[in-house]
DNA sequence: GCAAAAGTGTTTGGGTTACACCCATGC
DNA sequence: GCATGGGTGTAACCCAAACACTTTTGC
């Protein structure tokens, strides 16, 4: 901090702002996977190459703003979830690359629900990846991806994440399956459903889920209440 | 990202980094407490008021140097260890003020030795704060400070963040007055010595600190070793 | 010997894991 | 009835907390 508004004529870099924008959906034998969508670059440096969404800040934007409207504008949608990632801006970002300025990006990563993810109309230019099978990216960008999805997988075990996967309903088995398809492993339903029933952050509905072929399930629904995104927080960031 | 390299002229916000830093130093009754130093602000906005130590980035710097920087122009000290906090660069910063060009600061926080923190010199433009009897600082840098202290809380007791306050070597009750003092609780000696031995972060050196008035205790170090600080990581960042 | 901290042992309780089993529905 | 997941019960295990106890030094 401690700005320095007098000298502002010392441009050492340029300020960005980017998303990891995450959504689950069925890959091709119906389990549902992790989903990043990606755009085209269309101009140097990396041209034509894949990269996150992104875009400069506006002049009277908030850094998270900023992050929701270019969520918008690629995708359309809006951000179930969305939470500050980490600053990348060391200079040698782009290496390898016919010098240009150097591009400090504040970078955020989102959940929108699978439903909505739906409706995102792909392009040329707009395409969404699976995020364990993402090609060379832009910059440093697969580097950013994998931060944000140990971010995703590290937080989901302990901070009711799993919401931005779901509509306002859902059975503990859906519940379970986005658990499962974030985490990449399989989790035991008895033992789930008492952990997260334990946990009081979701509750029943007393409505059920009708139709499937087996003992209807019944709804639950996200506890809403309490906690203040920002001020006492606990977060951590470890290197092991 | 997408950088935008062309229309690099509408400059929407000034880049700053600042650090807060802590170190631990013994109160009126000998016991550790955290400390911070701050630094007098010699111009506006929020004019002499106390404030993180920190400034612009240079041209060709990565942001962890620019840290390191300027600790070491406040200071005289090097890290012990540093690792980003959080970008803040909310248009509202610096309300209640003249309105001057909005600046995004990248945070860093950094652990500095006791022992060299000592031979730190204070006048009037840099003194040490008590962490838990701060002033008011200008603009957020008292919300910067409480969530540098949520999350050195939180990750001393999952990362080996304590080496950063302690020397080479040091006995286990020297190591569990580090950690009472950040966590503010009194833990249990036993337990602690088990937890932390069987961490297998820590090894005994086969010395031990002599002239105690006590039984003479073995002396650890770190296990030197692994982890890369970057990429492979595992990190949080909550709200609840 | 006494004080004081180093260091060890043991019991207990809570929570997680693994897995068996019953329940309610569609077909 | 049978298949399928929903939902419940439970024993084994692991780990952390509490706390008693022994050891080794200085004085």
């Amino acid at each position: 901090m401690t700005m320095a508004p007098t000298h502002a004529g010392t441009r050492t870099a340029t300020l960005a702002v980017s998303t990891v924008i995450f959504a689950l959906s069925p890959n091709d034998k119906g389990a549902l996977a992790l989903t990043i969508p990606l755009v085209r670059r269309i101009r140097a440096p990396f041209d034509g190459m894949w990269a996150l969404p992104g875009g400069p800040l506006a002049s009277h934007e908030d850094l998270d703003a900023a992050a929701a409207r270019n969520l918008a504008e690629t995708t359309g949608l809006e951000p179930k979830y969305l939470e500050q990632l980490y600053a990348f801006g060391n200079v040698d970002r782009s290496v390898g690359q016919l010098q240009t300025e150097r591009v400090v990006s504040i970078v955020y990563w989102a959940l929108v629900g699978s439903k909505e993810a739906r409706q995102v109309v792909e392009d040329d230019n707009v395409h969404w990846f699976s995020a364990d099978a993402l090609p060379d990216l832009a910059f440093d960008h697969n580097i950013i991806v994998n931060y944000a999805l140990n971010r995703l997988r590290n937080k989901i075990e302990y901070a009711r994440i799993a919401h931005g996967f779901l509509g306002e309903t859902f059975t503990l088995a859906q519940l379970r399956e986005v658990y499962e398809a974030v985490l990449g492993r399989a989790l035991d339903p008895g033992n789930f459903r008492r952990t997260v029933e334990a946990s009081g952050e979701i509750v029943a509905t007393g409505k059920r889920l009708m139709g499937t072929k087996h003992r209807p399930p019944q709804l639950y629904r996200y506890q809403r209440d309490l906690p203040t995104p920002f001020s006492s927080e606990k977060q951590e960031n470890i290197s092991e």
